[in-house]
DNA sequence: GTCAAAGCGGACCCTGGGTCCGGATTCTAC
DNA sequence: GTAGAATCCGGACCCAGGGTCCGCTTTGAC
């Protein structure tokens, strides 16, 4: 499985693609009026060429978000406190899904059109599985919580981005407001006592 | 405003469109494989008097939707115990939750329809309003509860079409599981001793 | 029975995702 | 350096499916 590396216009072409559509889909209000062929034109390439590195459109979007999530996932899976799996469970799990809700909000367009992508269920995308594999194990870890399959599925479910595109975009709640409202939920689903004062997390 | 009542042929077109829809959802897994072409030719009619009827898709899907969730939004709003507004909040919650997720069980193909058919945010859509409203409503009489509005919409998440599919579809969790773990979910959102034990409602 | 309004239906249009293939590039082997 | 093959490019092309149009039919009020 020599896996020969692609050639280097194949390689440019990929990367011009990415950047392009990451412009567009920043640029336009609702995925779908940033077209295939938009994208092909703004990163000055035909349209073979980027269905032949990418696919199809859903390949396309998620070719750039799970770059986009990359370094996030990494510091989730092996980083430091308190994201890293060194962490105590019960400051964790919250970390977790304030590290979600926050890549949500700084990729809401992003994040939007990869779900209307309409790329079969998303609870079978891989990055999708990767969360909440992460959040049950933490979630099994702290005793006298039972269901932690669907408890991780629910706490996700609170960071959809179609949510969160409705709260911070048309609800216009702000950033640290909507993080603060997910960790209280979070801590009550936990059981513990929630945060209620301004917990610095600024 | 007279609004004047359609014609008896309309009025028949339209329920002939309404029900074999049903049925064509019903039967395929896949919303998108059932054309607006075929819902037409299904109900006997041309694709014109659909449109006409409906306007578009996501109307047609709406009409359909409504019409069967009816009943269960009027017991909601003004029925008897434990879904109607007489019942104690603490019982209410959990019940208008569990009311919700059977529908979504009962309705699968439908309701993810719906969800696919790109029409705009759900957020905004009439029923799903409702649904917040109502429990937004009856958490705000649950003293020591913030965010309610939050806590609203990330409890409903909890329902969302796709994971319901993914559960009950792919995963094939039986449905009073679901049930119970939504309600387990519930109770600990709500700060109530779970219903550990058996709670008898298969 | 008559007439206007409402509705019907299927041919038609158009957008947008996806394919194809002749020609240009790049890589490898000598 | 160069020949040849493998790979890739790109834009013309295809086609499914949502939505429109308009001449004809049905309905119902008088």
């Amino acid at each position: 499985m020599p896996e020969r590396k692609p050639r280097k216009d194949a390689a440019r072409n990929r990367e011009a693609v990415l950047v392009a559509a990451d412009a567009l889909f920043a640029r336009h209000a609702s995925p779908e009026d940033v077209t295939m062929a938009d994208i092909a034109a703004a990163a000055g390439v035909g349209k073979g060429t980027l269905f032949r590195a990418f696919g199809d459109r859903p390949g396309l979007l998620r070719a750039l978000y799970e770059a986009r999530l990359e370094p996030v996932r990494a510091a989730a899976e092996a980083g430091p406190p308190p994201l890293g799996p060194t962490t105590a469970p019960r400051q964790r799990v919250p970390a977790l899904l304030d590290a979600v809700l926050c890549f949500k909000l700084d990729n809401r367009r992003l994040a939007l059109a990869l779900e209307e992508s309409g790329s079969g269920s998303p609870y079978q995308a891989e990055h999708y599985e990767r969360w909440h594999t992460l959040l049950r194990a933490a979630l099994e870890q702290i005793p006298g919580l039972a269901d932690t399959g669907f408890t991780a599925h629910a706490l996700l479910a609170a960071t959809r981005a179609d949510l969160v595109e409705h709260l911070a975009g048309q609800e216009r709640v702000p950033r640290e407001r909507l993080r603060a409202q997910l960790a209280h939920f979070t801590a009550g689903v936990l059981g513990l006592d929630p945060p209620q004062e301004a917990t610095a997390q600024d």
